[in-house]
DNA sequence: ATCAAGTCTGGTATCGATACCAAAAACACA
DNA sequence: TGTGTTTTTGGTATCGATACCAGACTTGAT
């Protein structure tokens, strides 16, 4: 193997004394290859230090065993379990993955669909569920399985995998409600792009409106960049100086969460005595050893693995077209 | 543009009246063509919603413009910053990013890039310096750009993009020991596979052993299975015991210290007062807003944009070799 | 020994782009 | 207008695998 070039198929072939398609065989079908060629190719692969070429191979039989990903954010805790979930799956089926972020921009997920597609994938996952109409064109011209992944959109392009963040929020607003909270306000869910987020707020809104109680969610202006840690810590600074009478508050997620739950100790608010906190997501940092978060545990990982399934046998995964993993509420030290 | 079907380049090029060859320099050398034909063949492409088959191209040109990414874990905050740094830069260069996780597994770490080169990237990216001998051959017998990242091997196999770990909990050390502290323990960087925890550990012990203090490094075991938040808790209950005197910590994440700080608040334990606490990362958890740790912040992104140039122009990177990004030590309120 | 049915094997065409080279067109200048 | 140079263009071969089909080889039953 000498530096710089690739030995191929053919190399393989004729040390083995055989011809490139039993090469190919012995790769893909080795069952149909007798046993004594099946051994031969194998030993001029080894010997060669052979490393077939899976673009010409895509090429050639139209399929590229690659799956392509297009993520709001890796940065974030959010999706690297579902990541890993959907990369070892895959890569345990023989299968790679393409991945891009977008940072939440519509414009760069409408490049990296097209950067996508340029590779032919064999299926695409999205955690977005509102699309441009470039992408949604571009997306139903294809007919390989899309995977909208972390919503249940009411009409999925193809295949979801997901859970309800709307369902999920009621059921924390319930949850805080059933504890006596009468004042419960709603801290996140304010940037516009992110979907997850605006459908956990109206959740949280659906819930108390029908307990006949106002909802109070902040921060008010979309505009607003803080997000995570900070803009937790900013919450008493701000949101309760207007509100008072907040005995309780949801946040969008277990990050916020942590925010509200370090201000409070750095200014002597007693957690749930003064005020209730919830997150939402189920990371690490909730549990018992961390800070004991009620929150809302979302199985990341199993979406990605769903996810996988879906993408690998998509007949049976349109038979449902929407599976529901669920999430599970986790009662814990902070309600 | 029929579902199921590819638009090829043929197809444009009928449309628009040139040859093939033609559409294919309207999109890699547009500045090789008139305008008129440019202009043509750019309206055909929209017509027919043309997207490129870059599979076929790279066959052809063997410049598969993907570079493929072996990261040790992607269910971590350590490496997300890094990958977002990498990816959208090179994404801006028209590149695309193949990734894959090992979760610490060597053998996995074969197969891994066995997948990836099967794929012929145009570079390959690892966070990994210590490779299994099969690894080390197939990397070698390869000409394509290969970088180590987030650590500085002494023998970099082509290029490394990193800074010292060693040097970085060396510091640490003697930041702590400057504050007074007598008796500083280690945590973490028990887990054989990770060797940037190592190198922390190993940097601590330096430190220790030049100011004439003996080193305190905890687990012992390096089969102990916990990890990040859990194995701060754990550090009161065991490592404290054997070891009451001790009056500082040096965690080897921000994550760890987390644990710490949670278990120390819920003992009524002071810090700083009767312990001193440090992280290692930088990450929003440990910025005033949230717990206001000392720690050494690393420029994640900073090392993806660095990796992203070093695989796009190989040649300026490889006369240096090594490049360190450096880190620095923020001193918060924990120390 | 012979034949039918099934199993293996390999030659050749093909996938969709780009490289290379030669032809055509455009241009410059005497 | 003619000649030499540069730019633009397209035809054909090629990249490295797999699909398809036809031929060779087994196998088992008669």
């Amino acid at each position: 193997m000498t530096k710089g070039k690739w030995v191929t198929m053919k190399d393989v072939a004729d040390l083995a004394k055989v011809g490139t398609i039993t090469v190919s065989r012995v790769l893909r079908t080795p069952e149909k290859v007798t046993e004594a060629k099946r051994e031969r190719v194998q030993k001029a692969i080894k010997e060669l230090g052979y490393v077939p070429d899976n673009t010409a191979g895509a090429l050639s039989s139209s399929k590229s065993r690659v799956f392509g990903a297009i993520v709001s954010t890796i940065n974030d805790s959010v999706f690297a379990q579902t990541l890993d979930g959907l990369s070892s799956t895959l890569r345990a089926a023989g299968y790679e993955l393409l991945l891009t972020s977008t940072n939440y921009d519509p414009e760069v997920e409408e490049d990296a669909l097209q950067a996508l597609l340029a590779r032919r994938p064999d299926g695409i996952v999205l955690t977005s569920t509102s699309h441009s109409a470039e992408v949604a064109k571009l997306l139903k011209s294809v007919s390989i399985p899309v995977v909208e992944i972390w919503q249940l959109p009411p009409e999925p392009l193809d295949i979801a995998v997901g859970f309800s963040n709307f369902q999920a929020a009621s059921d924390m607003a319930h949850h805080l409600i059933s504890k006596g909270r009468r004042n419960i306000a709603f801290l996140g869910g304010h940037e516009p792009r992110n979907e997850r987020g605006l459908r956990r707020r109206e959740g949280y809104a659906a819930a108390l409106n029908q307990a006949g109680m106002t909802p109070v969610v902040w921060p008010h202006d979309n505009q607003d960049l803080r997000s995570g840690i900070e803009l937790g810590a900013a919450f008493f600074e701000e949101c309760l100086k207007e509100n008072s009478q907040v005995d309780a508050v949801m946040c969008v997620s277990d990050q916020v969460a942590v925010g509200v739950l370090c201000e409070a100790k750095r200014r002597g608010v007693e957690v749930p005595g003064d005020i209730a906190v919830s997150g939402f997501g189920g990371f690490e940092v909730s549990t018992p050893s961390g800070f004991d978060l009620t929150t809302i545990a979302i199985p990341g990982f199993e979406i990605g693995v769903a996810t996988a399934n879906a993408l690998l046998d998509p007949e049976t995964a349109r038979a449902n077209k929407i599976i529901d993993v669920g999430y599970s509420l986790v009662e814990r030290g902070t309600t």
